[in-house]
DNA sequence: CTGAAAGCGCTAACAC
DNA sequence: GTGTTAGCGCTTTCAG
């Protein structure tokens, strides 16, 4: 409690002040506006910051100014490189205007993303990315009253789902789930299988590919995390259900490598005995062998686009509409 | 009697006292520690609470209790499974105390480094985490001074090399080379590889893996972050300078995959043309055919230890020693 | 271009 | 238990 608590940023703004022999307006000035600020009066500040050591408290200026220039975002978990690798683009994109990034992660449970909810509404960020769009409509209307910028990612409401909170960025997950299946039926498949976390978006991917699949789809679905050395164990189920599939459709291409391994070790040519699909286009993808067919999102370019999206409103701008990044089926040599 | 209506998180503290009929202060306490409330009056606070949909403003609190209750944490990139999974855990452990994680990435550059560590300062975070023992003397200084508590992961110093600048969990990466060495060569083998990230801790784990192996290491190292496709060309580049390697040590395990799904394309047994050892252990160690011996990193136990010495700091306790959360060989069917 | 005054919304001492 | 009095360190008006 004593001397820890009060450490080294003992400077204050007055501080400087006094030592560069100007008010204190003026060292907030030529921190934050420096061209207003004349050439030496700013050489004089800066001289007695760098010789004090003077570090901003920016949370006292969030106070004063009523902008924290933090952004919040929430994923289910950030252990999953489909989630990573958009979080790294939008925190990239967010440093680039000087904002900073919160994490949260819901672990896919609603409750725990509505206390993170709160949480960071009362941290007073200015805009806050969320994962997907099947948020409960109470937590859909706290946000919408909070009337702070939102970004939801991940997934695009369809014909009667509810309308976007505020900005999106997404893509069709059922569609998705569509053109999967349509690619593997071009390449002469009926029997179709799908391996995927029990979750929403891999949900409505497999709702899409059921619907679109020539015949019944065989189905396993894993509690999210979906662990991917579960791979091999599932297609064995898959297997034994029904002998007849001759393609699989894995909702990750890590889940989809675990396959090839299964089928390696099974000694199942790939595609001739079983065709693989993956999802995401992980860099995994390429390195298989064969080199994986995959579902290609665009996760950087989701997660810059979000952050994007928020810069522009934070800077002013008016709303954009909901932006359908879409997908790309990405031939390759597993179907 | 009735509530005005405020517009979202327009309501201030004073507002809720005002509809409770109790002064500013005991709202404060009823929030914050209800406990020092007499029951009646903590109800009335809370229903003024739920009718204003009062949301407590956490950011003037921290200014005035000198507290933010936020730590930040920095590593190279967080779209590579072994720090995200390391935050992942980190995240959490401090969720449970009711703190959140700000995420910087450096890129592994140590200038972006230093810029993030003058934010997270400028912003008052409780505690930091940082990804390394690299970090220039310059900085170290600087975040001594500053005195709050921080802790560095991945990493341990070895003689010589600089103190930690406060707490620390990690491992020595130079010993996990050595192990990964001396396990191969238990196997029967004289001729090593190395395939890693061009990165410190990559090279340390090279170092040891060269001075404990029984002949001349032949490495490839890939600019980090390592893009794990790489693995096939590497490995050919590596068969190419030296045809006799019996033995590849891949830095991380997705880049092992990689390897593993190349001798199969080669038609190369593993392990018995090329023994293939990754690093980490990831899920897709497992998942592989044949099944990856590998270098356990206990990655969630290594986050999970990092929030628990931080909030332990910030609970007033004292410091801990270095912590070695060590590692751990994994032989499986891969060596 | 610079400065003086007036808070931002909350917590921390102290009183009562 | 509860209230009163002071700030936390900065940004904003608004003057000059």
């Amino acid at each position: 409690m004593s001397a820890k608590l009060f450490p080294a940023h003992k400077a204050r703004m007055s501080d400087v002040a006094r030592q560069a022999g100007v008010s204190l307006v003026t060292v907030s000035r030529a921190i934050n506006t420096p061209d207003k600020v004349a050439p030496a009066t700013l050489a004089a500040v800066r001289a007695a910051v760098e010789c004090l050591g003077y570090v901003p408290n920016l949370m006292a200026g969030s106070l004063a100014s009523n902008r924290s220039r933090i952004v919040a975002a929430i994923v289910p978990t950030i252990a999953n490189l489909v989630f990573s690798e958009t979080i790294e683009a939008l925190t990239q994109a967010l440093a680039e205007d000087g904002y900073q990034l919160l994490l949260g992660q819901s672990r896919y449970r609603p409750e725990t993303e509505a206390a993170l909810v709160d949480t960071f509404l009362g941290r007073r960020v200015d805009g806050l990315v969320l994962t997907g769009i099947d948020q409960p409509e109470r937590l859909r209307a706290k946000l919408r009253r909070a009337g702070l910028p939102i970004v939801q990612t991940w997934d695009l409401p369809g014909p009667g789902e509810p309308a976007p909170i505020d900005m999106l960025v997404g893509f069709s997950n059922l569609a998705a789930g569509q053109a999967a299946a349509r690619h593997l039926a071009s390449r002469g498949h009926r029997h179709m299988a799908f391996i995927g976390a029990d979750e929403a978006r891999s949900r409505q991917r497999l709702k899409g590919f059921a619907q679109a699949a020539p015949d019944k789809v065989e189905a396993e679905l894993i509690a999210a995390p979906a662990p991917i050395d579960a791979a091999a164990e599932r297609l064995a189920r898959l297997v034994e259900r029904r002998p007849g599939i001759t393609a699989v459709f894995c909702n990750n291409d890590l889940l989809a490598a675990g396959v090839l391994f299964a089928c390696q070790q099974r000694g199942w040519a790939v595609p001739g005995r079983l065709a693989v699909m993956g999802f995401g286009d992980l860099p995994i993808a390429r390195a298989a062998a064969p080199q994986l067919t995959t579902l290609c999102i665009d996760r950087a370019a989701m997660g810059a686009r979000a952050g994007q999206l928020l810069l522009a409103r934070l800077a002013g701008g008016g709303g954009a509409p909901p932006c359908d990044i879409g997908f790309e089926v990405i031939p390759r040599g597993s179907t």
